[in-house]
DNA sequence: AGGCTCTGGAAAAGCCTTTTACTCCCCGCT
DNA sequence: AGCGGGGAGTAAAAGGCTTTTCCAGAGCCT
């Protein structure tokens, strides 16, 4: 069978084929199809007529041809650190009803904190002519033409808009709690440094104490290495981002120093398991010996045992939040005056795993 | 200041800037920086001066004229149920590490099960042009113009490749050392009906049992339901999906019918841990009274309390051998006999949450 | 000298929409 | 008679790249 030459996608049909088939141009047919404003004077015969057959024949406008045209692409670009349990899931079941609504899709990439990625990334996504980017847990540093929307991230870059949570608050309430309880002695698991809310979350427990008048002991502090149980080497390994393992080993390291602590804040939910695993393997009981608190409220917080006290942040707000804000920036960019922070209140939500000190 | 019209995008630098700039022709320039196979005739010389132009100018081509012409997106769509703890996950680490090698990116959409979103999302994403499909457990019915890889669902569909784990080993190392223990008495926790490996994993289950000659009590098989914790009521509820709620629920119940059974084998980690809880709710410790096995081997399963012992899905290696075998088809699309179905081997993974039956 | 192949590169034909800038016609008004 | 104006469209440009086709000159052979 010898091809013919003029059947470009057999079976797909473009514009130039449908105004053919209509006996009318390529414009009035775009026009209709669009809705545009100047199709005013197109009798509404005409329209149907154009509906019609565009709906028999199964027209799909060419996405890159329209998006050439109109230089947009309706994709943003998310950027994380991993697809974390917990954290990221919740994040982005806000973010897509959001993007949905505006026919918006997405594009994922993992830095997993290495500088390459990190760089590279935002540059080989606006080649992708992303229309913006919402950057996750991930220090708001990169240069892009398009609008920035962070969450979880602090900071005042020109041009970027900030969606945080109120950390003092968050540690008024995991204190409040445990003071209340009775516990003075309290260590504490600072974040990864890489992540941009662990200086927020640990300026915000400082002021906190200080509100009580509870004075934070360095010898109970301990600080979660991004390297354990973390990207860095979940390729290699089979590890993977954010594993328990990433508050197993600094509990384990803090028991070989002390025992004098009778509660333990954490970073967040899932470091608070690996440090329950730890203490329970050193032959304490929580909540009896040490009370636990997390951070985030995963969905496991409510069924490991014991189940998790934890301070909830509002992810799935704050992603509906984030992405609502990125799209009005995309849909109007000529609007300089834009929202720098949103903040975000969090709220405790009280488990098994904090109780009254012993003795 | 008058706007000059000769200057499309400010500081944007396109092929035919690039041409006037370097006095040469934008065919040339194309054919280098391509490394088109017809450009040898092109001296070294030339050849440099366009790369080192391209360079300092800092020229990127268009990503839309590109795909425009050449009509294929460098992305592939992945559709999974929802971005779930564990199995979405791990999978994705696997299928990222040969997108990037590739240079693709993907899209992710989220079917919730609701059967709209199943039919529409891959409407919308042929009109994005994606170059093809990832099927994350997810029936494998679409009707796609592009190559679509199925990882974890079954069946026969014309054209589709299908990743699954070989389900009657799976079966039998998990009851192999539930039997060998001594258990005799074994509940089951059957999968959602949504999920495609579920009818398959039972169907290993029914061999394996028979193949130990142990016979399967009716009245000890449960089931998951995908309305409990998953995803239909997600974003009413704020609950997420796949929390360990769906195997709380189903151990509740059964609890409530009987406490005959020393062993439960959990359609996955998740539902184990909601299992879990809903037998020391009971008072029934693990693995003392009952010896629990899961299936995935997430990332909390080594570090819940009792650690899981568990069915290890190289879901890693599935994400990867899948993504591999997607491109390879995109890249091939004439290339007619295609791989229908790769089978990959699990692993039995020994922890805390199995042990000797009592008396 | 005529015919040949290479070399080095250019022109132009797409790819498919959207958008701008008309055309043509008819009508009512002054 | 002349003209502004709306109705019903249309032709053509623009958007930026790839790719096929084409061409001019140089070198070589006979």
């Amino acid at each position: 069978m010898p091809k013919v030459k003029s059947e470009p996608k057999p079976g797909h049909v473009n514009l130039k084929m449908l105004a053919e088939h209509l006996q009318l141009s390529q414009t009035t047919i775009s026009l209709v199809l669009n809705n545009s404003p100047s199709a005013k004077s197109i009798p509404p015969e005409t329209r149907q007529r154009v509906l019609d057959a565009a709906e028999k024949l199964n027209y799909r406008p060419n996405y890159f041809a329209r998006s050439l045209r109109q230089s947009r692409s309706l994709s943003v670009a998310v950027l994380a650190p991993d697809l974390s349990e917990g954290y990221f899931t919740r994040v982005m079941s806000g973010v897509v009803e959001e993007l949905t609504l505006a026919k918006y899709f997405y594009f994922t990439a993992c830095h997993d904190w290495r500088q390459e990625l990190m760089e590279e990334y935002p540059r080989m996504l606006v080649e992708r002519a992303v229309d913006g980017f919402l950057l996750l847990n991930t220090p708001a540093e990169i240069q892009v033409p398009v609008p920035v929307v962070a969450i979880s991230a602090h900071g005042s870059e020109a041009g970027v808009t900030h969606i945080v949570l109120d950390h003092l608050k968050a540690a008024e309430l995991a204190l409040g709690h445990l003071f209340e309880l009775g516990h003075r002695r309290i260590a504490f698991m600072r974040g990864p440094r890489e992540i941009p809310d662990s200086e927020f979350r640990w300026e915000g427990i400082e002021q906190a104490a200080q509100g009580l008048g509870l004075n934070l002991d360095a010898n109970l502090v301990t600080r979660i290495d991004a390297g354990n149980g973390s990207g860095s080497w979940s390729g290699k390994t089979g590890h993977h981002p954010m594993s328990p393992e990433i508050g197993y080993i600094p509990m384990k390291q803090l028991l070989e120093t002390t025992r004098d602590f009778s509660a333990v804040f954490c970073f967040n939910d899932i470091a608070a398991i690996g440090a329950i695993r730890a203490l329970s393997e050193a032959g304490l009981r929580v909540p009896v010996d040490v009370s636990v608190v997390g951070f985030d409220d995963i969905q496991s917080a409510a069924f490991c045992t014991p189940s998790l006290t934890t301070v909830r942040q509002p992810l799935n707000e704050m992603g509906k939040r984030g992405a609502r804000i990125l799209l009005e920036r995309i849909a109007n960019p000529e609007k300089t005056e834009l929202t720098a922070e949103v903040v975000i209140e969090p709220e405790l939500v009280v488990r098994e795993s904090t109780g009254v000190p012993r003795g």
